[in-house]
RNA sequence: GGCGCGGUACCCAAGUGGUAAGGGAGAGGUCUGCAAAACCUUUAUGCGUCGGUUCGAUCCCGACCCGCGCCUCCA
């Protein structure tokens, strides 16, 4: 199967596809580590990742690079405030961040990259570029990009800069850049800042130079797919065009993917509107990991997503429905065989999931496509038709979801843990939502040993005791429900 | 101002030139010591407004209204 996707540079749906017909070398824009990373960050970050598991899924190897900016002029900022060195400053977040990916079930790239580790790179690009008048240096040490090197400049973003570049020139300040839109490669910097000695001056990156250095570091001078949030279009990812296809001479990246920026309640998320969250405000509020990634990806990418915590409740009830219907699979007793019905509701299901990635990642026809067959599984088994078979061929198909959107299997506990735990370090105890606090307070070992003496009541029918022990775990956030084959419980 | 996106039921959200997926919530029911959970059923004569094209438009065209994004650090 193949995936077509909107491509921002040729404005259609384009095939995905290996060049080299082996392995899809794509690369990510990364995050820079100054702090920690927000659900605007993660829905980009696991929008890729949605990107990659459906690669993966239809077949296709898939080699993903993915840059961690670990110097620019908020770390350089945020560190000296801190009273830290960046080397200091910046593991920290970068850890965090990597924390954060895992708790939501972002698969890590093949390859991660620091920018501080590439600076002979980015200087060889920038002599690269001088050697073809693509680059030059003022007289204050930095180096800027030659925009006028390059005709082409604005064909990933449309913009046409003929009447806004400098048509008005008239005195050009000695000291100052050829032209207004031309952009900085390299930065000089007095010693005692941040900087390197290098051939070309002391001095630290301009921010696009390390990704158009790392990106051709690992996947070579041109490659398949270059993904990022809509906002890296322009500037960022155009320049990074600008000045790798003025040194290479070769189309740097085949397809564009950019990610649409999500709105909390209505308005863009920035910490004055009071709507900025970071993953683990909301883990500490009580919201799963898995509902999180599931409120992320849910609407598709190209889409503005409208992030609320009505939408995260919407995405917890969603998850229980698909657990409960898997679980209920798989300890269901059903007699060998298989129905037509069924078996065709598994096949349909698996095509239309299919089809819907498939189509520029059609999350929210996805999703659909397999509620629909848990709907006729729920059915069948309530009639008692459903057999082994179907069983298998419907589980098939969850495990196909889920190895794309990861959230059926339960990993949830972990990432609250942890966030509880940072909040202890950190001293945001206060910041917890008081019934997760409480629930930690009992072991599941402790929660099986009151559950046993509760069964034990109820056994006896005094169910006075029974509700009793049963209020007393609701008010620590533990949810017990009888079932028929015993009795199951869950941390709220 | 330039470029672009969107307005579908109470909420979120797919979708197609031929009569509206899915999820959540609500209501009813099954089950249950009770409850919860789970499961089932149900919920838009209508898809921002007004015109046009068409046998037929939510889907195509035009105008208008509203919301939003990018154009500057930003995922």
């Amino acid at each position: 199967m193949t995936l077509r996707l909107f491509n921002t540079l040729s404005g259609q749906l384009d095939e995905v596809v290996p060049a080299d017909g082996a392995e899809l070398r794509m690369y990510a824009c990364g995050p820079t580590v100054y702090d920690y990373g927000h659900i605007g960050n993660f829905r980009t970050f696991l929008q890729v990742d949605l990107l990659r598991r459906t690669l993966r899924l239809f077949g296709t190897r898939v080699r993903h690079v993915m840059n961690i900016t670990d110097v620019d002029d908020k770390i350089i900022r945020n560190a000296a405030a801190a009273g830290v060195p960046i080397s200091e400053y910046t593991p920290r977040f970068e850890q965090a961040f990597l924390d954060d990916l895992a708790s939501l079930a972002v698969e890590r790239p093949e390859i991660l990259t620091r920018a501080t580790e590439h600076i002979p790179q980015m200087v060889s690009l920038v002599e690269r570029l001088a050697a073809r008048n693509a680059a030059y240096r003022t007289d204050d040490g930095n180096w800027y990009f030659r925009l006028s090197a390059f005709p082409e400049y604005g064909k990933l973003s449309k913009k046409d800069l003929d009447g806004m570049t400098d048509g008005a020139r008239v005195d050009v300040d000695e000291y100052e850049r050829d032209s207004a839109r031309d952009f900085a490669l390299w930065k000089a910097t007095p010693p005692g800042e941040t900087g390197w000695e290098t051939a070309i001056g002391r001095g630290r990156p301009g921010w696009h130079l390390e990704c158009s250095a790392m990106a051709m570091e690992f996947l070579g001078e041109s490659f398949d797919l270059h993904a990022g949030g809509e906002d890296l279009m322009f500037p960022h990812h155009e320049n990074e065009i600008a000045q790798s296809e003025s040194a290479t001479g070769k189309t740097f990246a085949r397809h564009w993917f950019h990610v649409r920026f999500l709105l909390v309640n209505g308005r863009k998320m920035s910490k004055s509107e009071g709507n900025f969250f970071t993953l683990r405000d909301l883990l500490l509020r009580g919201y799963k990991a898995s509902a999180i990634r599931l409120a992320l990806i849910s609407v598709p990418y190209r889409h503005q997503l409208n992030f609320t915590f009505d939408g995260l409740d919407e995405a917890t009830s969603a998850i229980d429905r698909l657990r409960t219907f898997a679980a209920r699979l798989r300890s269901a007793d059903l007699p060998a065989g298989s129905s037509l019905a069924c078996m065709a509701a598994a096949a349909r299901a698996e095509e239309e999931f299919r089809d819907a990635l498939a189509g520029d990642l059609n999350t929210a026809e996805a999703r659909a496509a397999v509620f629909e067959m848990v709907r006729e599984g729920n059915i069948a088994l309530d009639a008692g038709q459903l057999r082994s078979n179907d069983r298998d061929a419907m589980l098939r198909v969850l495990d196909d979801f889920d190895a794309v959107f990861a959230v059926i299997a339960d990993h949830d506990a972990e990432p609250t843990r942890a966030a509880i735990e940072w909040a202890r370090a950190s001293g945001r105890l206060d910041e917890v939502a008081p019934e997760l606090l409480a629930a930690q307070t009992l072991t599941d070992a402790e929660v099986e040993a009151r559950i046993e003496e509760r069964n034990q009541a109820r056994r006896q029918r005094n169910f006075r005791r029974s509700d009793e022990i049963r209020d007393e775990l609701a008010s620590l956030g533990i949810l017990i429900e009888d079932s028929r084959d015993g009795v199951r419980w869950k941390r709220k």
